[in-house]
DNA sequence: TTGAAAGCGTTACCAA
DNA sequence: TTGGTAACGCTTTCAA
């Protein structure tokens, strides 16, 4: 509330209470060994200049900045944003702060953000990978500065790991749809790269297997190149269209809804329908869409609490993966019973 | 790469070099004055010491820290993760970095929060307020530091803002509604604090009145307090059921939708909706769901526009307030023709 | 073309 | 209970 614009320094405010620097930084940090008067006097002179310390030079000569790193592919997709929500919530408690960075996908990006938020001095980088596999060379230069990845097993013992069993998860929910009798199930995604997408992909065919049937699948190579169009196609192209899908994350459910819509296909009756990843429309449609469910809010918490775990012990720990448990939500489009009706 | 933990300062590189700290730096800045052979000496040094600037201690010399502050109430709702995305985007694109806060709608979280990122040194801060108003105790503070409020007009000078015209949008969906002859529409919404919703809430009124209709709504305290089952009242309350729903925002619309399977109500037959703000399923549900989209694009760009310029000169501008134009999305569920259909 | 020295705003080690 | 003084890692006069 100065007039003058200037911000004060606590220089400034131990010469307007007449004391020393380090009389003025003492009252600041509640240190012991300060007469109670001088205290009055000091907190006086704050107020009157309207002093607010400068956490830069205070992490400067700290050497610890207080800012976790957090790297993420999109914000769009719901999981993404969740999982950020949680992040800050956790981190937040710890007194620390985040810097944000969005890579849109792109890998030589989410390198340099990683190198940037290194230069800022973060004190651990919680990183959602955009790629199959984090560049080696990104991943070289945080030596020294813990990380944890989400989604995809630490790639080294210097990184702890928040993932989840994505290969049993999706093996599971597509022997779920197999017991509800349909044969001709196709897996719909894209970005084979991506762990997540691999894991479940590998989990979808082996449950096809094991019941003696074709895997079938349609994965794009980027998001973007999942078109409506192309899914459609998959519903026509044979004479044998498919009995149930399996979206391999939720950008390709939401597609998928879209692409049935287009064709006129019931759900569950014509194509019944389960994705990977919860999101928010879920159950606003009719049916409600069968989701296999992250634990979003303690994936979040689970990554800061290992993070902070490791910036205090400076790596004196072997790397932990941490694995938790989905939920398969079983609502109206797998063909379940519908539940949503009383 | 090195095998000691500690990180190579400046001086490091220069004694490796041979140099004095200034040709380092020197080096380092590409400032011009450097005999070739030195910069060579320079840059190996730099190399084997895998040299990292340390960007704290320069945003403290150079007095500014290349950090622009977010503030958002929420990362889960579709507009604001779309906000942030697109203002990460344009920052980036300056060689800033961001610091985000999510407040979950807590006013006083949200004057924390706007505290803690000033004593962090951004040089500029975009909120999208959590509540009616920004708390004027939390905007005091800023004095000094760059403000851009999104969907809120600029409450001084001080500030910029970048909003869009809520309450001539709002009018022109609800006219849009009566125009295909429904009688009793009610508004849907929650938060009466936000500018937001009472700019919408306002704009229906009037169009309402307008055409001699009698205004109705339903419009919790806060985003948590609007449950489905209310809104399913509303639909057999009266025996006068409403014809159409303007949702306030995205997080009613889909509450409505909810509401409305559970109600089996059909779309737009019993019930049409039209709803405030685009959302990433609004395309895949059957028929698809007639908004008013928001620029967020254009809004994250333009922010960080306004916000770079003041910052850039210092503040010697009288504040902007931005307005900028929506779109009115006609698909199914408003009444419209299917064009979701071929 | 190069370098010594003085800060940026804090904290921390010793004395007083 | 206090206060010099030296860092933290970098940039920036001003000389050489």
């Amino acid at each position: 509330m100065r007039g003058d614009s200037q911000k004060a320094t606590l220089q400034q405010v131990a010469r307007a209470a007449g004391v020393s620097l380090k009389t003025a930084s003492r009252v600041l940090n509640h240190e012991p060994h300060v007469k109670p008067t001088t205290e009055l006097l000091v907190r006086g002179a704050m107020e009157r200049l309207a002093y607010q310390p400068n956490d830069l030079a205070r992490s400067l000569k700290a050497r610890h900045s207080g800012v976790i790193g957090v790297v993420v592919p999109f914000l769009s997709h719901y999981f993404v944003a969740a999982c950020v929500q949680a992040i800050h919530h956790e981190v937040e408690r710890s007194h620390a702060t985040i810097m944000l960075t969005v890579s849109s996908g792109d890998p030589v990006a989410e390198a340099l953000h990683i190198r940037v938020l290194l230069r800022r001095q973060v004190e651990g980088l919680i990183i959602l990978p955009t790629s199959g596999h984090l560049q080696p060379e990104s991943v070289a230069e945080t030596i020294g500065t813990p990380v944890v990845v989400i989604d995809q097993p630490a790639p080294t013992l210097e990184m702890d790991s928040v993932t989840i069993p994505n290969r049993l998860a999706a093996r599971e929910a597509v022997r779920h749809l197999i017991g509800h009798g349909y044969k001709r199930i196709i897996a719909i995604g894209a970005n084979r790269n991506l762990h997540t997408i691999s894991e479940r992909l590998v989990g979808y065919r082996e449950a096809m297997r094991r019941q003696g049937l074709k895997p079938l699948d349609l994965v794009a190579n980027t998001e973007n190149e999942l078109s409506i169009e192309s899914i459609q196609k998959a519903f026509v192209r044979s004479t044998k269209t498919p009995q149930a899908v399996f979206a391999l994350n939720s950008a390709a459910c939401i597609k998928t809804l879209h692409a049935m819509k287009h064709c006129r296909l019931r759900i569950p009756e014509d194509v019944a329908l389960l994705g990977f990843d919860d999101f928010d429309t879920a159950e606003a449609f009719q049916p409600s869409i069968s989701v296999i469910s992250q634990p979003t809010e303690e994936i979040g918490r689970r990554a800061v609490e290992l993070l902070f775990k490791r910036i205090q012990k400076h790596n004196k720990r072997a790397g932990q993966r941490l694995v938790l448990a989905t939920d398969l939500l079983l609502r109206g489009s797998c063909g379940c019973g519908k539940p949503q009706h009383r």
